[in-house]
DNA sequence: GCCAACGTTGGC
DNA sequence: GCCAACGTTGGC
């Protein structure tokens, strides 16, 4: 059973553009050992929600993982984890952060409960429920 | 730009 | 090992 993500990013930092421009991007920088843990859980092939924090405050696209479990090249010590990511598709319409508190078929999501963590799981329910919202993945 | 919430650090 | 202080994140 694949397991489901959803990582942010301020855009101003590191946007949506950024990484389909780059086409693929290493999700590095993490500092919290709680998005750590989530990280070294990913699997190849799983896919992650891409949220604009800070800025846009939405769900803008889906991310694959492209290669998992790796040590994060910024961290001299080598003790934290990154991803590799590649862009999948956009959503037909970002999933605002209101949509997601507003619905209440998506009240536990750790996005919303841990609002501080850059790293969040989403169960398959809830991934079903933004991609729904979301109009689903946009074409092309 | 401000403030609340959370994680981390450091003193005891 | 506890708890207060501090720093950082992120929504507003």
């Amino acid at each position: 059973m694949p397991r489901y993500w959803l990582m942010k990013s301020e855009p101003f930092k590191y946007s949506w553009d950024d990484l389909v421009a780059e086409k693929e991007g290493t999700w590095d920088g993490v500092r919290n050992y709680r998005a750590r843990n989530n990280l070294a859980a990913m699997k190849l092939n799983e896919e992650a929600f891409f949220y604009h924090s800070r800025e846009g405050l939405e769900i803008v696209g889906v991310v694959t993982i492209s290669v998992e479990g790796i040590t994060d090249p910024t961290d001299p010590e080598g003790k934290w984890a990154a991803v590799k990511i590649k862009p999948k598709a956009k959503l037909t319409q970002p999933v605002t952060l209101q949509q997601i508190k507003a619905d209440p078929r998506l009240p536990e999501c750790e996005l919303i409960r841990l609002g501080r963590l850059s790293v969040a799981e989403i169960t398959p329910d809830e991934w079903k429920v933004i991609l729904e919202l979301g109009g689903g993945l946009a074409k092309g």
